[in-house]
DNA sequence: AAGGCCGCCAACCGCCCTGGT
DNA sequence: GACCAGGGCGGTTGGCGGCCT
């Protein structure tokens, strides 16, 4: 049954690269582009499979890979983005400005896995191995923030495969007058111009919530307004009741689509839209800005914080097994809610 | 000094997805 | 719709170097 090899295999080195490679192939796509990996062995006379190509210029010799310890930024990005993404490396490896996912991947299984592991925490699932108790109060709103960051890492996943989708559309208008290479809005880098196609999206990668004070808001920043909501506004029966019904809300999803694609709005307008709109699914996207909120307080409550909101960045990842939990979520709930990342919505959209 | 153990990381493997025909 | 090639992705391996006994 098997595949047939990628390339022919007999003859081929194998092992690690040595400099005179490294050199063959840095010279070949400097000169020529990779093009076809397949080909690439051949022309640039290297006795190499051409996946293996690509790997060594991917992980390795690309330009503009930034090698060499990880800061603490770094580590803590990895984390938060582990929690809600999982295992997808590249997904990740997106939010982190010029690191391979190969090397994030090393990283985490070398470091932080263990790190997480010491700390009194599952670095698979994220939570407590020894820690909660279970069914209380606290245990139920702790299960109810994992939902929801489920949910949002749902949302992150096929938020990033339309950027992907999006970059790939992009280099296909843009042809071959602009380089090909399109960054994933990295962190620290700002977002890129959201196309007409994704116009829905925008509202939630540009909100930010203010837990600062307390009263929470959410803030739509559009092109140069923005639509702030107050937390009293909405509350999170709008969250439930958003979430009890996905198949209305897909349906919603499309035709909201349709209409913005129609009627063109962008930005804050579009945030306009979204909260005055009477469709009880963007009642729920508004109210993913306050059911955030509640998560939020829930989270850092049944950890033992005080919800003031303010996020713990620092200190989750180096802090002893005490006191790790709480500011590990914080950080995780944190840098969801500051920066970075959008929070999504709860369901992941069927139509991207 | 030598052998064993362990951590790290580059590289490989195999599966999956996508686009072209 | 089926098939194929190319490329991407995540899991795993193998080799090297440092530390310990």
């Amino acid at each position: 049954m098997g595949r047939s090899p990628c390339c022919d295999k007999v003859g081929l080195k194998k092992g690690p690269w040595t400099p005179e490679e490294d050199e063959k192939l840095l010279a070949h796509i400097e000169e020529h582009g990779h093009g076809s990996w397949r080909a690439l062995p051949s022309k640039a006379g290297l006795q190499r499979c051409g996946k293996s190509c690509r790997l060594r210029w991917t992980n390795y010799l690309r330009p503009d890979i930034k090698r060499g310890k990880f800061s603490l930024q770094e580590e803590q990005t990895i984390i938060q983005l582990h929690a809600l993404l999982g295992n997808r490396w590249s997904a990740i490896a997106t939010h982190l400005s010029r690191r391979t996912d190969n090397e994030i991947k090393n990283y985490w299984n070398t470091h932080l896995k263990k790190r997480l592991a010491k700390m009194g925490i599952d670095p698979v699932t994220h939570k407590a191995t020894n820690g909660a108790p279970v069914g209380t109060a606290a245990d139920v709103r702790s299960a109810k923030a994992a939902a929801s960051l489920n949910h949002m890492a749902q949302w992150e996943s096929a938020r990033l495969e339309a950027e992907g989708r999006l970059a790939r559309e992009s280099t296909m208008r843009t042809a071959a007058s602009t380089p090909t290479s399109i960054p994933l809005h990295p962190i620290n880098l700002p977002e890129p111009t959201t196309p007409p196609c994704l116009g829905m999206l925008q509202p939630w990668q540009g909100a930010k919530l203010d837990l600062e004070s307390p009263t929470s808001t959410l803030t739509f920043i559009g092109n140069n307004n923005s639509v702030s909501l107050g937390a009293s506004e909405s509350n999170s029966a709008m969250w439930k009741l958003r979430s009890d019904d996905p198949e209305c809300e897909e349906n919603s999803v499309r035709k909201f689509l349709r209409e913005q694609q129609m009627q063109g709005l962008e930005g804050a307008e579009r945030g306009r839209h979204i909260i005055g709109c009477e469709e009880p699914w963007f009642q729920g996207t508004v109210g993913v800005g306050a059911g955030f909120t509640d998560m939020l307080h829930d989270a850092l409550d049944c950890w033992g914080e005080s919800s003031n909101g303010q996020a713990e960045l620092s200190g989750q990842v180096s802090g002893d097994g005490e006191s790790g939990s709480s500011s590990y979520w914080s950080g995780i709930l944190g840098m969801v809610v500051t920066s970075e990342l959008p929070p999504p919505h709860p369901h992941p959209p069927a139509f991207l």
